[in-house]
RNA sequence: GCCCCGUUCGUCUAUCGGUUAGGACACAAGAUUUUCAUUCUUGUAAGAGGGGUUCGACUCCCCUACGGGGUACCA
């Protein structure tokens, strides 16, 4: 058996979307479970789209997630380069033994004379009219002019392309890992543009070639690109590559929330949830949430991913990433399109943040209280890990929730205030915050004998009591253990806080 | 329009001819809890429609419907 070898090939037009993420995850699992190579190639081949920093972007991301390449544009590796526009000429050349073996033409034809032909022959039978077996015979290229004229034309540097000849009437048959057999005729083909008039190649050309010199032996890819495999084995085949063609795995599409159409990076501020791995601040500065910004762990948003479209064919859906190379098979791989959940996103990460280690815990923690401005003690950070893990659904609950212990209330709880506190408890709870300046240690041990018999002698229930004492606090009467909180915020502060928020209670 | 792919609870999915069609999320109810959560228990909920093949189809075949993808000098 061959190496195995896969590559995840982002186009740096943009941010990654998850359903990128998803398909890199997948290459990546695909290539350690089976001790293979797992490839990052930049297909930035289209000059005009390219967007500076999206490379970058993409890397990082990946990064993030812990999907480790061993061979690419920041690694380096024996297949090199792994940027597209830094293998230009190869493709050139590839490109010229096709028009010398008659597999492809060079074709002159401009931007105007390609929509004139349209116009032509646009029907309603044919409303998008293809540079094809028959229309060819109409247009500028070298199958129609002489061989002087062609020379005469390349000479003069005029604008032209390379273009795939498409030959009639055959099949072209693939085995998809996903789908199975799939088979397309050359009639539906069009002349596909090999290289463009800048010189670049177009995807076709450039992901066949640097599939077949980098020796990829997988191709796991979206399922937008089904339907040009056809066009890609005739490139194999005519090359004299077939044998050692890639095997396909055609992955489906990510859908938008109600179905209708793949998501698309617009989406996230449509529904409300992120799309793309990390934030993404466009040139026209526009910024696009990312998981991990939204409080996301890597974990969470891995899990997530992993089962949009792969299952381990039994019940089990929590995975480490360690696991999912374990477990993680292509025929496992579902063929329909996967409605995106954000809810079981939440699920997976509310589930992680539960598992998370204390030590990490406090770690992040305390990087986003630092995002706020607020530096927290270790002993600050584990308090509210410890009041917060099981509570958090998303990273920056615990900045939302946990910053009383830091940051005073503003405000008291407008509901409470109105519905449940009584003036009257005003001068007991400042008593009580008296009583509290007795104290010895401010721990629970001792906090709640002082706290009952206060509830006693002035006739109190717990739940008058514990959520008075949470509003004045941190401002809302919901919260983890009281005592924790008490002990989280230390005797003065607790002591000031009562003393404020009876006055903020105040009607 | 044409080509390709798909279609099981609201959502993600299991089932590879014989099951009370299973699990998870979400939702609902209950238990635990000082509150909110967590946790636990329980519940509601599915094979697009029509033809075949077969002793027997969610499962195989065909048609229709619906959904998705493609149809660029974009990837």
């Amino acid at each position: 058996m061959r190496p195995i070898r896969v590559r995840f090939a982002p186009s740096p037009t943009g941010a990654l979307h998850i359903g990128g993420i998803r398909t890199a995850l997948y290459n990546y699992l695909f290539a350690k479970q089976k001790g293979g190579t797992f490839i990052i190639r930049i297909e930035d081949t289209d000059q005009s789209r390219y967007v500076p920093g999206a490379e970058e972007y993409i890397l990082k991301s990946l990064e993030w997630l812990g999907l480790q390449a061993d061979e690419g544009p920041t690694q380096g590796g024996a297949f090199g380069p792994y940027r597209q526009s830094e293998r230009k000429s190869t493709y050139h050349e590839y490109a010229l033994k096709l028009v010398d073996q008659g597999h492809a033409y060079y074709a002159f034809d401009s931007a105007e004379e390609l929509e004139a032909m349209r116009q032509r022959l646009m029907s309603p039978e044919n409303p998008m009219p293809k540079y094809d077996f028959d229309s060819r015979d109409q247009m500028k290229n070298s199958l129609n002019l002489s061989l002087d004229e062609v020379q005469n034309l390349l000479q003069k540097n005029t604008a032209h392309v390379i273009r795939l000849k498409v030959p009639k009437g055959e099949t072209v048959k693939i085995t998809d890992q996903v789908r199975g057999e799939v088979s397309f005729s050359t009639q539906e083909l069009d002349d596909k543009i090999l290289i463009k008039s800048d010189g670049m190649p177009t995807y076709h050309m450039a992901n066949v070639i640097d599939d077949r010199l980098m020796q990829i032996s997988h191709v796991i890819r979206g399922e937008e690109w089904l339907s040009s495999t056809a066009h890609h084995v005739l490139l194999y085949r005519y090359f004299g590559w077939e044998a050692e063609m890639p095997e396909f795995a055609h992955l489906p599409l990510i859908l938008k929330p109600e179905g209708n159409g793949k998501l698309s990076k617009r989406d996230g501020a449509k529904f409300g949830f992120p799309v793309f791995p990390m934030d993404w601040k466009t040139e026209e500065g526009e910024v696009f949430l990312g998981f991990k910004e939204a409080g996301f762990l890597q974990e969470g948003l891995i899990n997530f991913l992993v089962l949009l479209g792969w299952n381990p064919g039994d019940d089990r859906e929590l995975f480490t990433l360690e696991e999912l190379v374990d477990s993680f098979s292509l025929e496992k791989i579902v063929k329909s399109g996967a409605r995106f959940d954000f809810a079981k996103a939440k699920w997976f990460n509310a589930h992680y943040i539960q598992q998370l280690e204390e030590s990490r815990a406090v770690e992040i923690i305390h990087s986003i209280f630092e995002k706020h401005g607020v530096i927290l003690t270790p002993h600050q950070a584990m308090l509210t890990f410890k009041m917060y893990r099981e509570r958090a659904v998303v990273l920056t609950d615990f900045y939302h929730s946990g910053k009383f212990i830091v940051l005073k209330p503003d405000k008291a709880d407008e509901e409470f205030k109105t519905k449940k506190w009584k003036p009257e408890w005003s001068d007991p709870f400042l008593k009580l915050s008296e009583q509290m300046n007795q104290l010895d240690n401010f721990e629970k041990t001792s906090l709640e004998p002082l706290l009952k018999e206060f509830m006693q002698t002035h006739g109190l229930k717990m739940g008058e009591l514990l959520p008075s004492l949470r509003v004045m606090i941190s401002g809302i009467p919901m919260g983890p253990d009281v005592y924790m909180m008490l002990e989280s915020l230390g005797k003065q502060e607790t002591i000031e806080r009562i003393k404020e928020g009876v006055v903020k209670l105040k009607h």
